[in-house]
DNA sequence: GCATTAACCACAG
DNA sequence: CTGTGGTTAATGC
């Protein structure tokens, strides 16, 4: 609740469960804490980064303008680090990331971030394994992306939403239909068209954007066969 | 050939 | 921004 302080801050990443106090101080002192409204760009792809990002809580897409079209990369939830990789890879950042909702970042001080590395191994370890999750995640999601045809993506995704990011069966996606297309690899009316389709099969109950989940065995039989 | 899948285009709310 | 219909190209029986 205190969002001065990272010692009491009920949102704090595991990793810093293995900082002291007097690194927690350190923390506190190298921290910018900012809240995004939804549609607001937390960094730019192309830009130079410098900062490590700490979602606290809210909702962000991660997103890459491709050779042909905008491709959204994930979702994330926080809380959770933004962007290691774009800030440790390189000078410049290879995707963008956009609040979907209102959301609380905090931007820590590169130095800092690499001092509790160098100092504190179980909390650069805790990152580590933090970025090789994430990274075998990639390769699971790049696989369904490249060989199932589109409901099946479309019905990955929506179980994504309702199990990884609401936990509800009922939600209002947070995405267009062009986003969301751009999420699932599709064009906007297949998206369009599949969901229609959905609904009158039963398996969900589409309303604009809110979309409730009726027959979830259908759905996960879609994102496994389709 | 014929069917299926999915993108592109156009047009209407 | 969305939904729908027609068209088209690729792929697979």
């Amino acid at each position: 609740m205190n969002e001065k302080s990272c010692k009491l801050c009920s949102n704090r990443s595991s990793a810093t469960n293995f900082l002291n106090d007097k690194e927690l101080k350190m923390l506190e002192e190298s921290c910018v804490d900012v809240k995004f409204h939804k549609g607001d760009v937390i960094f730019r792809q192309n830009a130079l980064s410098s900062n490590i990002i700490f979602v606290k809580s809210g909702l962000v897409k991660i997103h890459i303008t491709g050779p042909e079209r905008e491709q959204i990369l994930k979702i994330i939830k926080g809380p959770i680090y933004l962007g290691i990789p774009t800030t440790l890879g390189d000078k410049v950042n290879h995707y963008s990331a956009t609040a979907l909702m209102e959301t609380r970042v905090c931007f820590i001080s590169l130095d800092s971030f690499k001092d509790f590395i160098a100092s504190n191994s179980d909390f650069a370890y805790e990152i580590i394994t933090e970025l090789c999750k994430n990274e075998l995640g990639h390769f699971d999601h790049c696989v369904n992306q490249v060989q199932k045809q589109s409901q099946g993506r479309i019905a990955e995704s929506l179980c994504f939403f309702a199990e990884d990011i609401f936990n509800e069966l009922n939600f209002s996606l947070p995405l267009s239909r062009q986003e969301f297309g751009d999420l699932t690899g599709n064009s906007r009316e297949s998206v369009s068209r599949i969901l229609a389709n959905l609904n009158s099969d039963g398996v969900i109950s589409l309303n604009g954007k809110n979309i409730e989940i009726l027959d979830m065995e259908r759905l996960r039989s879609i994102r496994k066969n389709g």
